[in-house]
DNA sequence: CTTCAACCACCAATATTCTCATAATCGTTT
DNA sequence: AAACGATTATGAGAATATTGGTGGTTGAAG
């Protein structure tokens, strides 16, 4: 994890420094405003933690210069400003947290852990998981139940699409140019058995059913009962 | 923007409720931990708040059992447990913020507004709104006043097409065009059973009618009662 | 040679779409 | 205001489309 610190106080900057280093993260350092923005701006980070009373330009107006440059990276506000107002300043700044001085260094790798999670999470996650349904990614393992189940390739390729993509509706033409890269309307209906039987090792034996039809439409994966 | 809050303190959560209502949230409130898990699996929000010490499960526990079923809605544990080792339980939970009582109210919806800029960039899905219906085009789903309503294929395409126009006055030619593709004109009244039975699911049980009827001419969606 | 995944063709069940007959509504003219 | 014709609404059932499931064929891998 990359992480920019913009601090002036020699103490807390090496004190913050040090403590992420030892959680493997490379922690670049800036000790007032104008050289953080040089930073912020040319390079890319996970999470930046600015204090506000700095040389240069304050952090509040970093911040904002960030997020006028269009750069969406966890901001997290680190300083002894503990008024309202300030805070609130912060957040309008478009900081994404606030954290007053003294704090705890627990709590602020917490805090960046948290926003960082949240980034991340969206994108990765080897692990697919719908309920007690689960698929790993990684060891293409299904699980349902802690059951193990054993899919086809294509069986595979079909539940890896709609699980990546639950709630959303697939018709059989989006289906075939995901699963087969192309896009042959109709005179088949490979994908009706494919389903079937992914429905047959998946679903059969359980109450709680996961793929649903949309008539007309196609299939959807989804834990909510169908309509 | 819609808020759940979990709290048993009813001094706290009145006064959150009634702020966050002045800022047009919708608030449910639960006061206590099993209830509160049955909103959170239930329904959809934007944010959570989560004291920890309530009765029945805790805060902590709740947190991690809405994480545990794949739900990625911000929340935020406010409590008055200040300890630095309960921070990190709570961010451990898999919660996004922790603020401490007493808090000022400002505060924390500078805080729900930052979580919330943040992950509604990751989720954007295309929704047709209007008044209270809405169709979700990746779902496929639609709502009148938060309840599902069952469309067929055509009754779908039929709201999508008057939806996504709404206030455009489309006669039955047009709507043959787009819905079958050919125009035909006339021998038939399909279109009107359609539309007859797409108010049956979307207006029959509403006062404020959506789809008018402009005689002579065809069919309009539109909010305003028609002249 | 055997096995198994992938695909195809078909049938029965079910849901949807459409036709048609009739009722209700609207606009216009008397 | 009443009456008329044109237009639209609606219910029921027939026609059609979609889908789940089964069994069989192909072709590749071991």
């Amino acid at each position: 994890m990359r992480i920019l610190v913009v601090e002036d106080d020699p103490k807390i900057s090496s004190f913050v420094k040090i403590g992420l280093e030892s959680y493997d993260c490379t922690v670049d350092m800036a000790y007032d405003g104008t050289i953080g923005e040089k930073f912020a701006l040319s390079r890319k980070y996970d999470v930046m933690i600015l204090d506000v009373v700095i040389p240069g330009i304050s952090g509040f107006e970093l911040c904002k210069r960030i997020r006028n440059n269009n750069i969406l990276t966890p901001v997290i506000i680190l300083t002894s400003l503990d008024s309202v107002e300030d805070k609130l300043t912060g957040f309008e700044c478009g900081a994404d947290d606030y954290l007053v001085k003294p704090f705890s260094f627990q709590e602020l790798f917490a805090r960046i852990k948290a926003l960082n999670r949240r980034s991340k999470e969206a994108f990765v996650s080897p692990v697919l998981k719908v309920l007690d349904l689960e698929l790993d990614s990684i060891t293409r393992k299904v699980r349902r139940s802690d059951r193990e189940i054993n899919l086809t390739a294509t069986e595979y390729k079909i539940l890896e699409l709609l699980l990546s993509n639950k709630g959303r509706v697939f018709d059989r033409i989006l289906i075939a140019e995901k699963i087969w890269g192309f896009s042959f309307n109709s005179g088949t209906n490979v994908i009706d058995v494919h389903i079937n039987s992914l429905r047959k090792k998946i679903d059969k034996d359980f109450s709680q059913k996961l793929i649903h039809t949309k008539k007309g439409f196609g299939y959807v994966l989804s834990e909510e009962p169908q309509t």
